[in-house]
RNA sequence: GCCGGAGUGAUGAAAUUGGUAUACAUAGCAGACUCAAAAUCUGCCGUCCGUCAAGGGCAUGGGGGUUCGAGUCCCCCCUCCGGCACCA
């Protein structure tokens, strides 16, 4: 230890000494400890770390570090998501393979995570492009495809132009792609899809598991996307046709008020009858229209189209009264929700509504408002007034009227019978409809798994025997970015044999997803090195589900639902014997900083000008520092405004620690414990705020409250400094507090310092290390952490007047008696009647008084 | 519109879950050391009244309520952030 702190010579031997000695290996199947996986969402490697990063990080240390110092086996791993665009765009503009871009940049970007001294095994380091870990992603999809999961179809899907790739729902979300920005086309183009709305239902009931353990609001973002909506199908027969439509309706209740069936542009139906109709020409040229409009209409969050429409001049028949309702199609159907028609119901539905004013379509009140009189009263549906002209849309549950034997009813309770009623008499059901879609995974792009598929003119599509996988991508490709896979134009990658029959064979050409990638990967780290498996069972049952998950909100919705979805499918297979795979997640707040010239707090990056590199940062200051002031300066979960004043504050923090520990270093190994008697009151003080703070931080870490952690660390060394006891002259009683003051605060830095946390550890003469001693936090002793000497507030009405001395074990009767004749008190209450006293010990004493 | 989260000093934020509001830090101000500056150290730092003081009033987005006591619980309203949205 040299006087002075120099956090550069400091970090480099401990990140030596740690690597030595292996010190971050997890142990598998070690069942004397309890496993703890720690895990951070997997960085793409774009080329350099960033602050989110070290956040990201950070967090995730200081929870590997306190969890080990607990005596936890811990597992703490990391690994790259290699796969994706940047490496093909860079491949197209400079002219570089895809695989060496990327390997030099994990190369570099493990450097930089050296640097700061994130504790990871990094045996266990995997990255998605290897043949060794895509290999396993392609079998998962030949298991998905056996079971149906996985199926290919036809379907307008979402096209990036820019990325020249299809998308799924989830990555254009919004109407913009997720990755550049830009808005989205729909393109009709044969695909992949994986079936995760055969789960739906179960991604939503088993929010229950993991509710408390996820934040509220990804459970609610993955609750609003899958969208789920309870309500009934009810068949429509079309006049003088054998043909019937289905419509999808919340609101059966409300089906006497219908006055017309509405059909989207694109509903098969009309095809099918258009050859008949009178009016083909009209329809065909509005459908025509609809579908231009719906292309050119690109930019996300646009209002919605005026609502337009065309009576077809079909008329389908209501099946509750026979009724005959004209068919309208309109441009505010939508085709891919529901079953693309429904029937309108303008009273009742502002859309409808808005639609029938238009075209004068009539309305029909067919629900009362209950009001409170209505409830007491007999109700007579007669006398509903239906000449009233609405204007508004009456979309409340009510009281049914105008609806034939069901008037009277309660919406609650109509929608229920009526959909039993369709039921019995075949023309309906209760039915649940989801806005989640199926997960589109192929993806017109090089630099990603290859599909394990081969076409064959005989026996059509084979998939690839599981022992000729991997299916490995060439090593070149001409990156012309055209919109179609650079795949397709390598003859010797296309054309292969059918594992059939032999014959001449073509290979897909489109790749998967790279979030196929990142929905697993986290199991391959307990294993990451199985050539005949993904994984080994008996490993992941060991550490799986993942203790606690750390990374960013934007992947609230993508990459935690398809996790949580693969889990799903692997469970279906056996290979894992739970239904969720995080038990905890963290989601961590961005890292902003001052937009130059502006007064706007933006996430830092390049196009703003307002990046910090971690690098100079760590050069500057010390990773050490970096990363307390990361921890220290918001929670969590908040954003994190950059200020390099900040850090500066961290630094000066870890250098008076640092300080007092070189002062005192050859004073304290032998610094035993005395008798309680020996100590002064200033040194059970000390004492005291040691083990409270113990107990705080301890206590804190369970809730990931790491900022308040450290503020508790400071206060412990405010203390310690204002204990003012001298190495040279200081009594063994008081040596002994410092000792216990300083060593506590030193083996609970660190977690968020790691490296000055070691050497002071050392200096003050523990051989070893301290990860190489397991199992060091300091235990908190409930009886020296007992305040001996309290003050407690007296109030008189409420309000403080004055403060009394007592002891923790002072009865009530003296605390009150002592608090009445308190003389401040005594000013307030003289004259006056003392109505109550209310005293609660240990903490106050309330005087009421009239 | 629907769903979720949040509003506390100049700033980032604390508050043992109903019991002394503003811990810890940053910035600022004053002082010590210094030829000087930086660094370091000491003190002050919600707001108003009070000559300094002693002391008191008011303050946790606004209004009401429950309670001996509310930042915390209940009701109404406002604002901000996020998600979904012509979803039937």
């Amino acid at each position: 230890m040299d006087e002075k702190y120099f956090p550069e010579k400091i970090e480099e031997k401990w990140q030596k000494r740690w690597e030595e000695e292996g010190a971050f290996f997890a142990v598998e199947r070690d069942h004397s400890r309890t496993p703890f996986y720690c895990l951070e969402m997997l960085p793409y490697p774009s080329g350099f770390l960033h602050m989110g990063h070290v956040r990201n990080y950070s967090i995730g240390d200081a929870l590997s570090w306190y969890k080990r110092l607990r005596g936890f086996n811990v597992l703490h791993p990391i690994g790259w998501d290699s796969f994706g665009q940047p490496a093909e765009q860079a491949a197209i503009k400079r002219g570089i393979n895809p695989r060496d871009w990327t390997e030099d940049n994990i190369n570099h970007m493990r450097g930089q995570l050296k640097r700061v001294g994130v504790s990871y095994d990094w045996r266990r380091e995997m990255a998605a492009h290897t043949p060794e870990y895509y290999r396993w992603d392609q079998w998962f999809f030949l298991k998905m495809y056996e079971r149906g999961v996985a199926y290919k179809k036809l379907s307008p899907v979402n096209w990036c132009p820019t990325c020249q790739t299809t998308l799924s729902n989830e990555q254009s979300s919004g109407g913009v792609c997720w990755r550049c920005g830009n808005p989205v086309e729909k393109k009709e183009i044969e695909q992949w899809f994986l079936r995760i709305t055969d789960y739906a239902e179960q991604l939503l009931e088993d929010m229950r598991e993991i509710e408390g353990g996820w934040p509220e609001r990804v459970l609610t973002m993955q609750r609003n996307w899958i969208g789920r909506s309870a309500g009934a199908y009810v068949d429509f027969t079309i006049k003088d046709t054998e043909a019937r439509v289905r419509v999808f309706t919340t609101r059966i209740d409300t089906i006497y008020g219908a006055t017309a069936i509405v059909l989207a542009a694109e509903h098969p139906l009309l095809a099918e009858l258009l050859a008949d109709l009178p009016l083909k020409a009209d329809v065909l040229k509005f459908v025509e229209h609809v579908r231009a409009s719906a292309r050119n209409r690109t930019n996300a969050g646009e209002e919605a189209e005026e609502k337009e429409g065309i009576n077809t001049g079909l008329i389908a028949i209501n099946p509750f009264n026979g009724e005959f309702l004209p068919v309208w199609v309109a441009n505010y159907v939508l085709m891919d929700y529901g079953t693309g028609a429904v029937m309108s119901v303008p009273a009742h539905d502002e859309r409808d509504f808005e639609f029938a004013q238009k075209y004068s379509l009539p309305v029909r009140r067919v629900i009362e408002r209950i009001s409170h009189e209505q409830e007491s009263i007999e109700h007579d549906p007669t006398r509903a007034d239906q000449s009233a002209a609405m204007e508004h849309a009456f979309s409340d549950y009510g009281l049914l009227v105008n609806s034939g034997e069901w008037s009277g009813k309660l919406s609650e309770d109509a929608i229920e019978e009526m959909a039993r009623f369709a039921k019995d008499k075949n023309f309906g059901e209760e039915a649940v409809t989801y806005r989640l879609r199926d997960w589109g995974i192929s993806r017109q792009r090089f630099w990603g798994a290859p599909i394990p598929i081969i076409y064959c003119n005989e026996c059509g599509t084979v998939p690839v025997p599981e022992k000729d996988l991997p299916v490995r991508l060439p090593d070149h490709a001409d990156f012309t970015g055209t919109g179609e896979s650079p795949l397709a134009g390598v003859a010797e990658f296309v054309n292969t044999t059918c594992p059939k029959c032999g014959g001449a064979a073509r290979r897909e050409t489109d790749t998967m997803d790279t979030f196929v990638d990142s929905s697993w990967y986290f199991f391959r780290y307990c294993d990451p090195r199985n050539d005949s498996a993904p994984f080994d069972q008996e490993r992941v049952t060991y550490w799986t589900p993942v203790s606690q998950y750390i990374g960013g909100i934007d992947h609230a919705v993508m990459h935690l639902l398809y996790t949580r979805f693969w889990t799903k499918v692997m469970r279906d297979i056996g290979l894992v014997p739970f239904n969720e795979p995080v038990k905890r997640l963290m989601t961590q707040g961005m890292v902003t900083n001052l937009v130059e010239g502006t007064n706007d707090w933006k996430r830092m990056s390049k196009s703003l000008g307002n990046g910090v590199d971690p690098d100079d940062m760590i050069a500057a200051y010390g990773a050490d520092a970096v990363r307390l002031f990361v921890l220290f300066a918001a929670p969590p979960e908040n954003e994190l405004r950059w200020q390099e004043t900040g850090i500066e504050g961290a630094v000066r923090f870890l250098r008076r620690v640092y300080g007092m520990v070189w002062r005192w270093r050859e004073r304290l190994s032998d610094a035993s414990e005395t008798g309680a008697e020996e100590f002064s009151a200033a040194a059970r003080a000390l004492r005291r705020k040691t083990h409270q703070t113990i107990a705080r931080i301890t206590e804190d870490f369970e809730e990931l409250h790491l900022n308040t952690s450290v503020a508790a660390l400071m206060e412990l060394s405010n203390a310690l400094g204002d204990f003012g006891a001298e190495p040279q002259t200081a009594a063994g009683a008081d040596a002994f507090a410092v000792r216990e003051a300083l060593e506590s605060l030193v083996l609970m830095l660190t977690p968020f310092t790691p490296h000055v946390a070691e050497e002071m550890w050392e200096s003050l003469g523990h051989e070893g290390g301290i990860i190489g001693g397991a199992a060091l936090w300091p235990r908190a002793d409930e009886e020296l952490a007992r305040k001996e000497d309290l003050e407690i507030p007296v109030q008189v009405n409420g309000k403080l007047r004055s403060r009394i001395r007592a002891t923790p074990d002072t009865p009530e009767d003296v605390l009150r008696a002592a608090a009445l004749a308190d003389e401040k008190v005594q000013g307030f209450t003289n004259g006056r009647e003392v109505v109550k006293v209310i005293v609660v010990p240990q903490r106050l004493v309330n005087i009421v008084v009239r």
